[in-house]
DNA sequence: GCCAACGTTGGC
DNA sequence: GCCAACGTTGGC
């Protein structure tokens, strides 16, 4: 099992989006980073768990874990010319972009901003914390993953 | 809205 | 293969 952290701008998808897709599930749609792209692709497992972050948010935060349900598939999205996510390098033959799907899995209350997450012992090295980190789609180490738990205990139920 | 950091594109 | 120009991300 492994454990990644995956940012959405709220203005786009947000966790409440989330909550309220049909199953609490939707697919990742509009990964355009070969870097992102290739973790999803080689390392992002069925069962992984993953925090929810807002970027673009005031403030921005991890707002809750989801879990991988679906494993890396051809992201459709770059097919269609009328998509913001269309890329005609990608065809349903030759698929450069993918997409998971993840579910809701809980909600972190109140969710951890990003100023938070700076003064945490412990999390100094973390890729989210790191100047002119855009990666959208980024591992989490176990070691953080308990950190960030533990900011909110009680929260595993 | 600003702008630093980063990734991609394309001329050469 | 280099690198300048450009577009995007994302915090502030």
């Amino acid at each position: 099992m492994q454990y990644w952290l995956m940012k959405s701008e709220p203005n786009t998808f947000s966790w409440a989006d989330l909550k309220a897709a049909p199953g609490q599930i939707t697919c990742w749609e509009g990964v355009r980073n070969y870097q992102a792209r290739n973790l999803m692709r080689d390392a992002m497992k069925q069962g992984d768990q993953v925090f929810f972050y807002h970027s673009n948010a005031n403030p921005p935060a991890i707002m809750g874990i989801a879990k991988v349900v679906r494993e890396a598939y051809a992201d459709h999205f770059a097919f269609d010319p009328s998509s913001r996510y269309y890329d005609p390098k990608s065809t349903p033959e030759k698929p450069i972009w993918l997409m998971v799907d993840i579910q809701y899995e809980r909600d972190i209350i109140p969710p951890i901003g990003l100023p938070e997450l700076r003064t945490v012992p412990g999390l100094e090295s973390m890729m989210l914390l790191q100047k002119g980190s855009r990666l959208s789609v980024q591992p989490v180490t176990p070691q953080a993953w308990e950190i960030i738990q533990q900011l909110r205990p009680g929260g595993q139920t």
